[in-house]
DNA sequence: ACTAATACAGAGGTTACCTCACTATGTGGT
DNA sequence: ACCACATAGTGAGGTAACCTCTGTATTAGT
């Protein structure tokens, strides 16, 4: 396997900075690192508001929906339960908030959402009456299974554009930036 | 220089995505090339919005005066119409929109902001009746050249945690995904 | 000369967040 | 048993960063 470490950026040059307030911007970052990041999450948000369009659902919604399903199907399968589990991995409000990285607040807010759209439900938590359990509804499965069906097409995924060992690279190296 | 593919990622993993509808789901990707995108972004927001706050910049205005200031001290015109340019890098308010690939109307807000604080002014650009070119006081000048010294610190770089080679293949990997 | 395109801004909307204050409930200490 | 305190969720209200649609100058093409 070759390498080409592209060196052509150089970020990390060491430039003068003392450049006098009024005088001419040296300009040596030329793409700089971080419009290279919006750009691409821009296209990235863009491409999966137009994907989900025809489910009416916003990416945030989105990434609710499956944070949900993932987390329930959390806990090691070992064995191919059947799914009517009530309390096996059941998801907080809190937990959700926590996966998504937002305020609980702002949790809610999606889970409002979802929950309008018919897609999931609230129920009280037996084990503690302060907190509520979002779980989807058979509707909101259903739509997950769909999307999910959808999405999986590689030539619709947005990173489909980089070849196997990028996109991987590129995990790694996110992985570093998440704190 | 090595290279270290890192295939621990497996997002292309073939997997029979003929799920039914209401069972059991795969569960196969499990952090998720989108995910890990959006928390660094997120991530890479609240820093630029910690930083800059001691200026009273969002990062949108930060990113809006820096491109104009790149631009104006960036004219490699190869253009055809080569006419004889009033001031060497004017910047027009669709310009601006352009660099930033945003909506010319969401150009006019930031520039709205800018000139409130001083850091930009509208001057009409004498070549064309219709166009406005966005020019920087003094003052943006100014506080650019600051927040720029500042930011060069690499300890206060939101990307100083990778190590070059990493930055310069995040780069790399990103350039392939902006359209 | 007339039509089409262009540059900008006003009006108004949306998404995806946030904090702060409040209520209902649980937990630990005495 | 009682009280202090923490915790889970939500109402109220706010912000950043976008968007489209419309209207008005102005310029360019036939």
């Amino acid at each position: 396997m070759w390498l080409r470490v592209n060196s052509g950026y150089a970020w990390c040059m060491a430039s003068p900075h003392g450049t006098a307030p009024g005088g001419t911007a040296p300009q040596d970052d030329s793409p700089e690192l971080g419009e290279l990041f919006h750009a691409a999450f821009r296209g990235l948000r863009r491409t999966w508001a137009e994907q989900l369009a025809p489910w009416e659902l916003t990416p945030h919604q989105w990434r609710a929906l499956m944070t949900l399903m993932r987390k329930q199907a959390a806990p090691p399968i070992t064995s191919p339960h059947a799914d009517c589990a009530p309390a096996a991995g059941d998801v907080r409000l809190k937990d959700l908030a926590e996966r998504l990285r937002i305020a609980p607040r702002s949790a809610t807010e999606v889970v409002d959402q979802l929950e309008a759209k018919g897609l999931v439900r609230r129920e009280a938590d037996p084990s503690d009456r302060r907190a509520t359990l979002i779980v989807p509804t058979d509707a909101g499965r259903t739509m997950f299974s769909e999307v999910q069906a959808e999405r999986r097409d590689k030539s619709k995924e947005y990173f489909g554009r980089l070849n196997a060992e990028d996109q991987g690279e590129l995990a790694r190296i996110l992985s570093q930036l998440r704190d």
